[in-house]
DNA sequence: CTGAAAGCGCTTACAG
DNA sequence: CTGAAAGCGCTTACAG
């Protein structure tokens, strides 16, 4: 075959039949070149090799599988709403699993289409499943079920509480109680919530921590909080916790300290007392959640809650990993990480009314 | 089969063989209730409809690929470092794909891994490849010369100017433009880079529109502008913008205007100027990029510049789809985004020292 | 209306 | 050292 006609036909070779072809030589010799077996004659390598750059010839992955080759496929399902932190457990997982050759299959875990998703990791045939973030109960639970019947491990990463699931979560009571604690450590007793819900979902969940914070120092949580949930749509933003934060000063007991469910509400706080000429922390204490390196940039910059992603996600990995490898455990396995409180200017002693 | 029997034996069950075992019935007949083809008793369907929610069996989506289903896979190339835009374009980018049937494999393009990851698309037979992001020059362009040879479409969002690729990209250079005009109008004559390389990469970079419209006003781009890259490691984060605002502060003849990268570089230059004791916009105007929500949040809100990702992803949608299903183009096809000036408090007259 | 056979793109015994 | 045949899990002509 001249050259240019080697060429020519590079372009319509699609599988090893057409490859082998090409070069000139039988598919199991292809195939025992393309997988690196011994006791091939150096000209028959050379030979494939050259013909594998000039061609960029690449097996076929699906039928590579159906011979038995493990798929090294993981899928991911995300929140529909991506937040900063849940993106950043996402890429640390990642790349995890990447240096230990496991691509990720991602996928939007939308209310109502979970169990379409799951379906398509099946059908893809993936190693294990992975949950980032917090979802509709009932549904994860039976998508969490359905994995456990095909034995396909999973993995659910923050959402705490959940039936028969392995779980990995921040020790969000512990995270409230710390930050209530120092708040109450500089005599304040009045706290508005902003953005937390007031029914605890589960026993490591911020209100759990509030509730036994305040308990602790025999205080009635009743008393010590204030929600204002009814006055804006809850939409867990900046613009959120701006409106949010100018109602609270608007009350006639307005309470000494706010109590953000994250960063992005808290500087919205910070930014709507500013605009209400308010001063952080002698009006208000405010406290942010997940450390976010804007909360370093703010004026006054922001006490908030570090959640030790790097920690989370290397735990998960572990987890996982350790399921690939071994036959599945009955008992869900449940690890807690450590939060870690950073005080910064925005926290401070209570004003006295 | 006993119902114990049966129960049991669905764990193994694998294969439509093995389910067509479970069902009573032929591979045949029951890969025709599968895929929803007319002619069949109302009873068989039932039967087998029945044991597919007993089992949960989904076929393999390999073996379909096999017998010529199409992949239904794109995969996406992200950046190294996933910025928050190109997070928002990787989602708003996956849930137009998903809306059209498609799953996305999303991988990192880190340098030198480049090959490696299209390799890995390729032999998973993804019908498209889309770049999010900049890249290292010579090696997507090798990528995109290497998806054109096997006619795979491919398509780059975001970095302007490479050899015979199919992109979409924000017109940076305009958006320069708007920002240096917007300026000039305040009577600033003299600027800070914040982050901004000052050699232009390409015909539409930021660089170009910061040149076009200093010239337009007659003015000489090297006494007009100022760049202080030589004393911190370019982070083009919050701290590294915070650090370069401290170095212009302190400069004898500093600038009376900064222009930012991005808007976390702006939002840490208006903090390490207010921990200097000065103040924004009187001692300095500064301008952002991309229009993060924390722009409207910050004390003085932060003028920036909108990217209209929607506008971006709906036309790379549109590019991308169009190229699945008409054979491929050859001529490159280049899409620009306008680019939209956000005007805040961040922005102002010009002070005369 | 249902089933046995061929074939998609690979690899791995098994022959030569 | 190299090649022809069987089989992974599916679907689609082709028979019955």
């Amino acid at each position: 075959m001249s050259k240019a006609a080697k060429a020519k036909s590079s372009a319509a070779i699609r599988s090893t039949a057409d490859f082998a072809r090409y070069v000139g030589l039988a598919r199991t010799t292809v195939s025992r070149v393309l997988n690196g077996q011994p006791g091939l004659k150096q000209k028959t390598i050379d030979q494939v090799q050259r013909a594998l750059s000039e061609t960029g010839f690449t097996p076929n992955a699906h039928a590579l599988h159906l011979k038995g080759k493990r798929t090294s496929m993981v899928g991911i399902c995300v929140e529909d709403l991506l937040t900063p932190p849940a993106v950043r457990k996402l890429a640390a997982l990642q790349k995890l699993l990447r240096e230990r050759g496991l691509s990720s299959l991602i996928e939007v875990f939308a209310p109502g289409a979970g169990r379409e998703v799951v379906r398509h990791f099946l059908s893809m045939r993936v190693e294990a499943v992975v949950f980032i973030g917090h979802f509709h109960r009932e549904e994860i639970e039976a998508r969490i079920a359905e994995l456990i019947a095909h034995g396909t491990p999973h993995l659910v990463i923050d959402h705490f509480g959940l039936k028969n699931a392995h779980t990995v979560s921040l020790d969000r009571a512990k995270a409230m109680e710390d930050v209530v604690n120092h708040l109450l450590d500089f005599g304040h007793r009045t706290f508005g919530l902003m953005g937390i819900a007031r029914a605890p979902s589960s026993r490591f969940d911020r209100m759990t921590g509030i509730h036994a914070a305040l308990k602790a120092r025999g205080l009635d949580f009743d008393t010590c909080t204030v929600s204002l949930d009814h006055l804006h749509e809850r939409r867990n933003d900046f613009e959120y916790g701006r409106r949010l934060a100018g109602s609270f000063a608007q009350q006639a007991h307005r309470p000494t300290a706010l109590l953000a469910l994250n960063d992005e509400i808290a500087v919205g706080a910070l930014r709507g007392l500013h605009e209400l000429g308010l001063r952080v922390p002698r009006d208000f204490s405010v406290a942010g959640f997940n450390n976010q390196d804007v909360a370093a940039m703010t004026s006054p910059t922001l006490t908030t809650v570090e959640q030790n992603i790097a920690t989370t996600i290397a735990t998960a990995a572990e987890l996982l990993l350790g399921q690939l490898d071994a036959p599945m455990k009955a008992r869900p396995m449940i690890k807690l990480i450590a939060p870690e409180l950073i005080v910064r200017e925005s926290t401070g002693p209570a004003r006295v009314d």
